[in-house]
DNA sequence: AGCTACCAAGCAAGCGCTTGGTTTGTAAAG
DNA sequence: CTTTACAAACCAAGCGCTTGCTTGGTAGCT
């Protein structure tokens, strides 16, 4: 009967509100430490009938990441396609994935890294697949910068700060503070094309 | 039977054999997934016994993140004083953070991050105190880099980005490849500073 | 009739940890 | 030297509990 607040681009069936019940679960408490019995409890069921919906809690967890990775892998395209200028674009990706990362999407940003070995090898092969493309959209506009001259480093090593930066967002950014989004993305994009 | 190598800061007792194992356990399945019985056949000895050093599992994992914060505490402390300008500190400070976290302390630097929450409440607060402690030399030494006028940002917003950065780089940066630690460190300072 | 969604009950395995006793190293007392 | 004493380090066995998942059946909608 509790209601988890829903995940964006996650939808209302039963096996939506399973999805996001358990992204919440799983960033609050790990996937380990998350009994499949807590996440049938915070939807309203008995613990076996999640089975019906899953094959099993491990298929839960990658649901989870295929769900927010292809529904934020959208958002980057947009954020490209929204920008007439490398520099617009790489803005436009800072504050896409930030959203992602402390904004509607959240929870299951922050079990995509953090619970990443709780799945099996061939699990993990099939998500990076996803996570490849993800990051080619990166590195295409990262690219378009550095031949332009806007910086000066490896646009590969460019990227992996950039993850870490923003990666780290949700242990201190919040929403309700004097620093919005945009002002982080800004101060963000700063860090890479250095200040005016 | 089997030897795990040793963790820089840690003694050669049955239980700093225990930690470094653990350590090594824990980065690579993690603390849930890590059983005592693990622990116990990595040092060659019975999982019972392992309650002989420690009361429990949670405290092998406290011990862990308490031995490897006091011991790159102490190693802060000394790439303040080795430099002599701020900028210089800042420099010493990055390439401390680095050493720590891909290089002689890394299995631990990673476990302290992914496992925190596996702490209970108490013990988090008792490591959150030697954490800040940890904390205020970075603050300190960007404080002063602040008041110079060497970047505009917020220093506490500075020091969050900072962490992410150096924080992510178990994933990605390997000892054996082009980029040296010091080279990445001069990187990682121009986001902060400004390029040449 | 047939499908989706669910319940009630419980099994087998694995978990952290306890227990009672044995070995081993060390060092003072005879 | 040998004996005695004692603590640290460890073993063998297993207890009690939780876990993911299975099973056989039911309710309700189309």
């Amino acid at each position: 009967m509790p209601d988890t607040p829903a995940i964006h681009g996650i939808d209302n069936s039963p096996r939506g509100r399973l999805l996001s019940a358990a992204a919440h679960l799983f960033r609050d408490k790990g996937f380990d430490r998350t009994t499949v019995r807590d996440i049938a409890a915070a939807v309203g069921i008995q613990s076996g009938s999640i089975f019906h919906h899953f094959k099993s809690k491990e298929d839960i967890l990658f649901a989870v990441m295929e769900e927010v990775i292809r529904f934020n892998t959208e958002r980057l395209r947009q954020a490209v396609a929204d920008g007439e200028t490398p520099l617009e674009q790489l803005r436009n990706l800072v504050r896409a994935e930030l959203t992602a990362t402390v904004g509607d999407t959240r929870e299951a940003m922050v079990v995509m890294v953090a619970e990443w070995r709780c799945l099996s090898e061939p699990k993990q092969k099939e998500a990076l697949a996803l996570r490849e493309i993800y990051e080619q959209i990166w590195l295409d506009v990262l690219g378009r910068l550095h031949r332009a001259g806007a910086f000066h480093a490896d646009p590969f090593i460019m990227r992996r700060l950039l993850t870490g930066m923003i990666g780290w967002t949700p242990n201190w950014f919040s929403t309700n503070r004097r620093l919005s989004v945009e002002d982080l993305a800004d101060l963000i994009v700063d860090r890479v094309v250095g200040e005016a």
